[in-house]
DNA sequence: TCATAATGATAGTAATACTATTATATTTGC
DNA sequence: GCAAATATAATAGTATTACTATCATTATGA
């Protein structure tokens, strides 16, 4: 018997699977390699196929598990953001102050991820290079409106929601929360990206976490927190 | 004989190409149709046989001008930024007020195009449109250092130096002038898909240019820029 | 232990992303 | 105005992808 539930509760919308892959030692190995080959040879180029005899294991078994690669990628997101709403409520649980709190969301959302420990399928800092560099395809496609309207994209939306909250509780008459707070957590993985590929395109540092410090002040100056 | 090269100067890295689409007929329908095409279909379902049917030519005669899909998109990226730039500049040009130069190239980056005039060839207004929902495909994607070697995205690189430089006109200690314009430009396209697919993650009034407002007065702000 | 479910093995299909070859127009240079 | 060069069309073919279907085998568990 398998009990490979996620110790805290990430929730993922059970129209993205076919079978749950967190109720399966075979579901697990799909997660995990497909986490694994996509970091390492990218969306294009992973294949049911590919990854089957890479599990030893066929395609159809794959298949039983998700309806192509599209919604497999669409399910790491998902894990991935659901990770992060919980990764932001412990970081801001019993802190009063809500200029400290989207401080320190600002943080969580921006910087690079260190640890690995939620769940054994899971490497959550390959997850993370996949989600910055992939994910965007999963709503960047003509599937875009029928994903929504299967919930897919729920998670992710609740989250930015959250930060809004914060951003209102500081300044009620702001008028751009949502905006805001997509333009950082986008504008984040961007930045990742370009500091790797195409490095006149920002000014990251070496060393220092200037994505992080960048959307900190940007925030705060626009919301005018004094430091 | 087909001259249908641009009023203005408009660089094409030949690289992106095997034969120049604006030396032909053929050449220019290419480039038509499949703005079209992309637009309405989008890139995933666009494919050389079908755009081929669609211009009653064949898929090997559309090979003998780009390589693959991928380079055709890449050539219609380059071309709508190698004419923003030429708008920025024409926009610019003779305005030796650097902030009023500032919020001009904003407005020009950020707002949806109206016009569509520069070469027959080409509809801007849906050209855009395909840049917001697919000119990521072009760099997201395993190819990029090898199209980053190709210069596929110089023309986009010295169009964010040029801003990043009257940014530091303004206010040379500033750190992150590439952030915060490849922040705004990218962040521009994101809002404007979110607004037709994902409203919740933007707060888009209709009627309103709010991408436009918000981006300005971001960037104001960051840089201490009274009204 | 019998039934049920999960997986494996194998095969097959339509579409995609090309490449190659040959035939037929069309231009152009002289 | 004609030959040579060039551009395009017509057709065919290949490897790979993204699936679907069927049936055999192996666990699991009530």
């Amino acid at each position: 018997m398998h009990v490979l539930q996620s110790k805290i509760g990430i929730k993922i919308n059970a129209k993205v699977y076919k079978k749950d892959p967190l109720s399966s030692e075979l579901g697990g190995k799909i997660l995990s390699h497909s986490i694994a080959f996509i970091e390492e040879a990218g969306f294009e180029d992973f294949t049911f196929r590919k990854l089957a005899q890479l599990i030893n294991s066929t395609e159809a078994s794959i298949y039983r598990y998700f309806e192509n690669k599209h919604n497999l990628l669409a399910y790491l997101t998902m894990w991935y953001w659901s990770w992060m709403e919980y990764r932001v409520f412990m970081t801001t649980v019993n802190i009063d102050c809500p200029k400290i709190r989207l401080r320190r969301v600002i943080k969580c959302l921006t910087e690079e991820v260190k640890e690995d420990n939620e769940v054994q399928q899971i490497d959550e800092i390959k997850l993370q290079r996949v989600v910055i560099t992939e994910s965007s395809k999963v709503y960047i496609s003509k599937k875009v409106d029928q994903d929504n309207e299967l919930g897919f994209f729920l998670v992710y939306k609740d989250l930015v929601q959250r930060v809004a909250d914060i951003i209102l509780e500081i300044n009620p008459k702001f008028k751009y929360p949502h905006m805001m707070v997509s333009t950082i957590i986008e504008g984040a993985h961007h930045q990742r990206f370009f500091a790797n590929h195409l490095p006149r395109l920002t000014d990251i540092i070496p060393g220092e976490d200037t994505v992080t410090t960048f959307y900190t002040e940007l925030i705060e100056r626009e919301l005018s927190i004094e430091k």
